[in-house]
Order: C-alpha cells, then structure tokens, then sequence
DNA sequence: TTTAGTGTACTATTGAATTATATCACTATT
DNA sequence: AATAGTGATATAATTCAATAGTACACTAAA
C-alpha cells in the first residue's frame, strides 16, 4: 500500500508521501482511526531520513487529514473518500482519452485548464 | 496570453514557463509556425533572468514542441491541439466533479491513481 | 523502573533553480 | 557596411527548499 518513492526524480519525496496517503483515504483503504506506519519503518521501507516522513506527516497533521499521538503514533482522521459513482465516471472519461491517445501529462493540463474556466 | 509565474512557489519558473506554452498549444491558441515573444520579452514580462527562459525553450525544443531560429526567434513546431469535443467532454467531467465538492488536488490525484488502472 | 516503540526538535549539508554579467553568433533591414 | 534585434554560450555567485544526522521526549506494557 505504501511502498516505495522515486527519489530526486520530480516531485519531492515528501509530497510523494502526502499523496500515496490522500490516495490511499481517497480510495477508501485508509479509514478514520487507522493507524499508520511509524516513521522510522516508512523511513527504512522508502530509503529516506525520518525528517523526510516526519514533513509529510506534519503538513498532513496541517491539513487536518491525520493526527498525531506522541508517543504513540499517526491516526488517519477524515471521513472524505470518494463515492464509488465519481471513480466509476472518472475511468470512462480517462478510458474516452486514452482512445484519442491523449496521455496523462496532457490530461493533467486539460484538466487544469478547463477547471478555471468551468 | 503568456503573462505571469509564481516565483518561488510551488514549481519551478521554467517548468512553469514550458507549461503555459504547452497549454495554448493544446487549446490551439498558439499554432504550428506561430513566433514566440523574444527570450529577453519575456524575461522582463516574467520578471526572471533570460536564462530561466532559455532554459524553458530549450527543454520545449528538445521535447520538439517548439524550434529556434538562430538571430530571428523561436516558433512552434507542433500540430497538436485538442479535438473541442474533448475539451467540451472534460467541462462536464469537472462540472459533475465541482457539484460534488471535490476539488483541484482531489481531481488530480483521482486521475493520477484511475489512469494506472484503466 | 526499565525497556521498547513511538513522535519531536535542532542543526548541518546538499543540490537544483535562479541570478548576474558578459560576450559571441546569426539574421534582416537600411 | 552598419545597425538593431534576435538566439547561444559561459562562468561565477547566490539562494532556498529538500534532505540528512543526531539527540531528545513521550507512552505503554512488562
């Protein structure tokens, strides 16, 4: 589930982190009240400073996606995954795209793009 | 139409640079043979050095998006705009999305982890 | 009270991004 | 030939986010 980052290759390690764990609720495999990895063991499953974890841990703390016990551990705290109707809209769209060969940099763009528009 | 960058915040000027580009591009604002401003216009309008510009070029060259004309300026080099009917499916997409309360970063990430699977 | 497991804090280092500056090279117009 | 406008190259310096190194603090269970 969480398992591994590319290091010095696009985005910082530490936002690489935020993200596998936004995914991760998002999809619903994280829930409110699970408990995370220590820091020490994704520092040592992601070949990295427990610095590097400890920033992703705390700008999530910052965004209220997940809480911190010392001593203790991390505990997910939200209740916002998505509703299964919303991914299943998502993978026609993206299947409609892939069909015109648009890839997923330029996706990413469109979306982008049309979101401010819209 | 290429007007402003965050500086220091969040990416690099250049990559932000080479986006802007790519984006009109897509939307077909900017056109095949179409003449870029001067390196050193834009570097004023951006209010950065003419190498972070060159540097934006130069990746766009090398990515083939766009060619330098030694002493005349840079033009693009691409025939690949969006098909409207895309863009058009995507303002539903978001539609549908923003009525839902999800937002950018939720958005992206939801395309990011469906594209894998699809 | 000891121990093992956890988060926390502080400082130092590194490296990509950006700037500053100067100079050279090519093109088109006059 | 001269000039103005363009890109190309080079070097050094700077800045700041990202990452690492190391030691401290809290919790729970034995």
């Amino acid at each position: 589930m969480l398992t591994s980052v590319d290091k010095h290759k696009g985005l910082p390690v530490y936002i690489q982190i935020m993200n596998m764990i936004k995914k991760e609720v998002m999809l619903g495999n994280l829930k409110d009240g699970d408990q995370l990895p220590p820091v020490r063991e994704l520092s040592k499953v992601f070949d990295v400073n427990t610095n590097t974890v400890m920033r992703a841990f705390e700008k999530l703390g910052n965004e209220g996606l997940i809480e911190a016990q010392h001593g203790v551990g991390y505990f997910i705290h939200s209740t916002s995954s998505v509703d299964p109707m919303v991914i299943e809209e998502t993978k026609k769209y993206i299947q409609d795209l892939k069909k015109k060969n648009i890839d997923l940099p330029m996706t990413k763009m469109l979306i982008e793009e049309v979101w401010k528009k819209v």
